[in-house]
Parts: structure tokens; C-alpha cells; sequence
DNA sequence: CGGGTTTGACCGGCGC
DNA sequence: GCGCCGGTCAAACCCG
């Protein structure tokens, strides 16, 4: 991948994205998460540290023991749509995929991404919607505990924070 | 070489 | 218990 010259934003520039907003540009924000943990709460309301609950179930060891020990937390995730002719949103943090899977009634495939920083355990997935080919969905699940390590831009930036004041 | 993608197999949950 | 389904692993592959 790796899109040297402009960020992804691009397919549709930012003013057409914050002019749309309110009919096509952004077309949902939702988050998903169970409000019968009252945990969550607590990992969110604290941003800077790790969020405990996905980072204590990842580290227990797989296949062959099991993990349900005593954490039954549902990772809180959002998502939102944007209209972008491309894929691969660039957020600013660097991704690697590590699958791709076909969804039903869905012509376009989803794939998966997690995040490559050292003890970042965030991942995301971005899906394609069959009627409106021009529709992507990214889904986000965790958070991140450290700095974006690409160019600053404005827009990024606001969607970082974005992304912290969103569930609440 | 090193890192990221590809791709099929595998796993756990859920419904029947 | 079995099969579907969404999500993940891992080995091969690719590309700078």
C-alpha cells in the first residue's frame, strides 16, 4: 500500500466531506457497546491509559486453555461511513492486515487490520456496502495509546479526537 | 532481507 | 452434535 504523495481523505477533499455531512458525507456513527458494563465506562473515561479490558483478554494464551477466566468484557467498538472511492482510509497510524473475509449479503469483502505499534493491540475494519459501492464502513476497536507517527495534518488530528470523545 | 499482504484453514459461538 | 458464520492465525508470497 503505503499512498507516498496526499492522504486518503482525498477521494473526497474535506470540504465536500464536512458539506455532505449532514445528508451523504457522513452517513452514520455508531457505536456498538454493551451498557450493561459498567467497566467500559471506566476504560473510557480514562483515555491516556490502556484500555484493560481487550489487552488482559488478548494476552492469555489461546488455543488449548481457556481465557474466559473471569473477563467476559465486550470490547467497545464504533464505526462510520464515509464516501470514499478507495479502501484504505489512512488514519495516520500504520496498519497490517491479517485477514479477509467475505460477508454475507455483502458482494465485497472485509478486511481486517490491526495496528503494528508495539503493544497497540487496536484494530480496524473496513467494509464495502454493496448497493452504494462508493460507501466504505470502518469499524474501530480500541484505542490507541500512542502518538500518530505520520505527518500532522489538521484533519487528522481532529479525527483523532474525534475518535476519543465519540462514545460518550 | 524485512515488513506487509494473501489466502486457506482453523476456532469458538450460536442456532437448529 | 453438526453446520453455519464471523473472526483470526500462519505459512507462503511479494515488493521495496
Amino acid at each position: 500500500m503505503g499512498n507516498p504523495a496526499h492522504h486518503v481523505y482525498n477521494s473526497n477533499d474535506p470540504h465536500q466531506f464536512q458539506n455532505r455531512k449532514s445528508s451523504n458525507g457522513f452517513l452514520g456513527l455508531m457505536s456498538e457497546m454493551e451498557a450493561s458494563n459498567n467497566m467500559i465506562k471506566n476504560n473510557f473515561s480514562s483515555q491516556g491509559k490502556s484500555f484493560g479490558g481487550s489487552e488482559s483478554g488478548e494476552a492469555t494464551v489461546r488455543l488449548g486453555m481457556k481465557k474466559g477466566d473471569q473477563k467476559k468484557i465486550r470490547k467497545p467498538r464504533y464505526a462510520f461511513q464515509t464516501r470514499s472511492q478507495v479502501d484504505i482510509l489512512d488514519d495516520g497510524y500504520r496498519w497490517r492486515k491479517y485477514g479477509q473475509k467475505a460477508v454475507k449479503n455483502n458482494k465485497f469483502p472485509r478486511s481486517y487490520y490491526r495496528c503494528t505499534h508495539h503493544g497497540c493491540n487496536v484494530k480496524k475494519q473496513v467494509q464495502r456496502l454493496t448497493k452504494d459501492e462508493g460507501v466504505v464502513v470502518t469499524t474501530y476497536e480500541g484505542m490507541h495509546s500512542h502518538p500518530i507517527e505520520k505527518s500532522t495534518d489538521n484533519f487528522e488530528h481532529i479525527l483523532s479526537q474525534m475518535k476519543i470523545y465519540t462514545p460518550f
